[in-house]
DNA sequence: TAAAGGATTTTCT
DNA sequence: GAAAATCCTTTAC
């Protein structure tokens, strides 16, 4: 493609929602594509909206750290639906987190989101958090879903043209991503590989066991 | 800076 | 009944 065709491209697609077929594939692989994407909520108090920083992957039945493990559940029956969709669970009676469905239908797994630096709605997002820092408003899981507006009622959503979007972001170069692993932090599973953008003030509280690969 | 404990509900054993 | 894909505050070094 010419250089110019090239970049009207870029600029016409930057900002579009990410189509079903990015969801439809390898999860992993979707996992590190969807760093500098922006997930953007909108609720009847405004919009809101940040850069993704950090992901993490749940591959299927077979990966004992997948909510999947315990196979077709009501809980579960999200991760089996259309790639590009919502999946939010609650957790530890008292946080949200958000999940972009992967793979085919009938095959369960997701993303998990586990950090945004803030773009849109920094106000509304200061008032839903209450926090002293804007570093501190969306950098966990749980935290970004309080900032965003993010609750269960949003599950099975598809992730376009609805209150709950992820829009395509500039490409981030490998050069800025790293990937870790953290062994057996419980029972029975070893941990999923994450993805997180080297330096960014906005990644998570990273505990120490967490190791690069 | 790190470690420990509580909050509080859903889910599965 | 126990554990959980977390977060925040308190306490200790």
């Amino acid at each position: 493609m010419p250089s110019r065709v090239a970049a009207a491209s870029r600029r016409t697609r930057a900002g579009a929602p990410l189509p079903a077929k990015f969801y439809d594939r390898d999860t992993e692989q979707a996992a590190r594509d969807l760093l500098g994407a922006v997930l953007r909520c909108t609720t009847s108090d405004g919009v809101a909206s940040g850069r993704i920083v950090e992901t993490e992957a749940y591959l299927g039945e077979h990966d004992l750290a997948c909510h999947a493990a315990a196979g077709h559940t009501a809980r579960t029956r999200w991760l089996y639906g259309e790639p590009g969709t919502a999946y939010v669970y609650f957790i530890y009676g008292v946080h949200w987190c958000f999940n972009a469905v992967t793979r085919a239908v009938g095959l369960p797994s997701a993303v998990l989101v586990r950090a945004l630096e803030p773009l849109e709605g920094v106000d509304l997002m200061r008032e839903r958090r209450g926090v002293a820092h804007d570093r501190d408003l969306a950098n966990g899981p749980g935290k970004l879903c309080e900032a965003l507006g993010i609750t269960g009622a949003l599950n099975g959503l598809p992730l376009r043209r609805s209150p709950i979007e992820i829009l395509r972001g500039p490409p981030v170069p490998d050069s800025r991503v790293l990937v870790t692993a953290r062994i057996g932090i419980t029972k029975s599973a070893d941990w999923p590989l994450r993805w997180l953008l080297k330096d960014s003030p906005y990644v998570s509280k990273t505990p120490r066991h967490l190791r690069p690969v």
